[in-house]
DNA sequence: GCGTGACGGTTCAGCGGATGAACAATACGC
DNA sequence: GCGTATTGTTCATCCGCTGAACCGTCACGC
């Protein structure tokens, strides 16, 4: 769904491919129907491949790794996102201040509305 | 719902008690439904008042204004909210700073996975 | 081999918040 | 009065999310 969604799996997925779907979904906060929706979203845009197999000593389940173009779009998303996170930084330094400017203004007439 | 929401609104309603439903739902971004609900739970909490004396030129709708306990929640809110929103701040600050590591990793070895 | 238990992927009925069209109430101009 | 405009209120509908239930598969013990 989310875009952050799709980067924080593509993340994940990066350093981790052998994690199962539902360690996954607990990991991005998200439930397991959601997170089954979105892998498929990125194995059907072909930038996740689910590889059948060997999970480490265990050999049930996928291992769901990136393919080039996963990786290059994982690429593309980490500058979008942090272009994103600037902005959202910049924007909620402004809120700080605004707020603090309330509070200080609370402060110099802390008796209003009192009894 | 939210108490973002639920704050933004007593910020909203503090300096303009004369608003109608439809246009602070769309300031605020928000479906007329959702303000009306928000509107009236703040009523019953007794933190907003609805006078049905004049909106300025016009004399339908009510002007919704903050009754004393309103204004020291919304004191109260602005305060938890300075916090809330510092934190969010010095989080994203990490968020960033991690970004920024894998951006200089990609373009460090910007040609892998390419042909 | 067969049975069984455990694990992992997939599905989907149900929930809950949000939406906004439609309705009700009121004020105004005539 | 009547029609119109403006505003508050309701509620059927939508839509994404949830997680329990289901199914397939593998590993182990026999």
């Amino acid at each position: 769904m989310t875009d952050e969604t799709r980067y924080q799996l593509l993340r994940r997925l990066a350093t981790n491919p052998d994690t199962n779907q539902r360690q996954l979904a607990a990991e991005l906060g998200i439930s397991l129907g959601k997170l089954n929706y979105c892998l498929q979203a990125l194995i059907s845009k072909g930038w996740v491949k689910a590889g059948n197999f060997s999970r480490s000593s265990n050999k049930k389940g996928y291992a769901y790794m990136l393919t080039p173009s996963g990786i290059e779009a994982k690429a593309r998303l980490t500058i979008a996102f942090l272009h994103r996170k600037v902005a959202e930084y910049e924007q909620l330094h402004q809120e700080i201040e605004t707020l603090r400017q309330e509070v200080h203004a609370l402060q110099q007439k802390p008796a209003e509305g009192r009894q």
